[in-house]
DNA sequence: GTCTTATCTGAACATGCGTTCATATCAAAG
DNA sequence: CTTTGATATGAACGCATGTTCAGATAAGAC
């Protein structure tokens, strides 16, 4: 009995995209079925291609869409010009932003390579954008003096590494609060980088 | 024609072994097949069975014996009175050890969905263990007063996860050598962590 | 009330999956 | 030289996969 209850469209594409994004981060993509996506939004596999032209542009579009959320988030931030007061900000964004959606940041870190070839070059170039964000604070410290950093690329990669990391242990209900968990990590970067 | 020249199990387990960790390290356990594994080998799928009871263990069984590698070779290594160099000895050791084995690594972080809940328990107790060794340290570090962290436990999962990334980015032959590296990492944590 | 069109079903397609097993081969033991 | 046993093949098993599509259904337009 198709079409039960009318024009389901705006309805539908979402909850294909949450069901997608929340069982390709539990199992991973390659483990993921499009039947099991389509019985966790309550409808046949054949219904999906409705709403995607295949399983591979359902992965491509989460982490394209996850990074330019980053990208649109991180450029209404306020930039100040004192480097120490950036690098705070950078700090407590990057944490509150990836807390407020695990899965999305899982499947953007750990679904990489089951993305062909061209769709991988685009989220690479999207990633890189926003490390570079973080590279450009620390560079104007280093030029301000009041960053010591033996080499910017990799303290950029190190930082962020450090603080995404904070997803993998983080849960909401526990011991710290988000504010909490991004006063310990500032602290521990401002030292890292400090003259 | 079976057994084409001699006896080759000795020889023949290793490598499949070594081709299931290529193989899941490049394109992740469920996107690997068994015929692909036994056609890296030059073996057919079936034989793999003489060195596997089935594909589970053999993922298994990669990420145990790598867990088994590091906390053996972290056993070995010595254990100063002193704080700091307890931490700079961690530091340089977890580097050196994990850029070592990138596809060891690799897997073994990002295939843990993928085990069995018995078989999770197990990895995440070894986890666990070597997370400790790096927590001890820095319980002594602020128990003598020459560390200020706010928290243990969060730091350790901080500056491990600082440290692991390295092995995104890192390439031999590439603009700096491990020792190079080590000490760009050990300036940051000693800095991250100091009193 | 009829028609159109978006939406969904359910079956089908070719292909690949993990695993099993009877059979073949050959190294080494006696 | 014969026998044994480890090691491999290659075919087969039932089942799942991503994707397609003709047909069914019902909401909204006229």
């Amino acid at each position: 009995m198709a079409r039960t209850a009318g024009s389901h469209s705006d309805i539908t594409g979402p909850r294909v995209a949450q069901a997608a994004l929340r069982l390709f981060a539990r199992h991973g993509y390659a483990a993921v079925s499009m039947r099991q996506i389509a019985a966790e939004v309550g409808v046949q596999a054949g219904a999906l291609y409705n709403y995607t032209p295949d399983k591979q542009s359902l992965l491509f579009d989460l982490m394209r869409g996850h990074m330019d959320e980053l990208l649109a988030a991180r450029a209404t931030a306020p930039a100040p010009g004192d480097p120490v007061a950036s690098l705070e900000g950078f700090t407590r964004f990057h944490i509150r932003f990836h807390l407020e959606r695990p899965d999305a940041v899982f499947v953007s870190y750990m679904e990489l390579r089951n993305l062909t070839p061209d769709n991988f070059a685009t989220i690479e170039g999207l990633r890189r954008a926003y490390e570079d964000e973080l590279e450009g604070i620390l560079r104007a410290g280093v030029a301000a003096g009041v960053f010591a950093v033996a080499d910017t690329k990799i303290t950029t990669l190190a930082v962020i590494a450090m603080l995404t990391g904070v997803t993998t242990w983080y849960r909401t209900g526990g011991r710290l609060n988000v504010a909490q968990v991004e006063t310990i990590y500032w602290d521990m970067v401002r030292k890292a980088v400090a003259g």
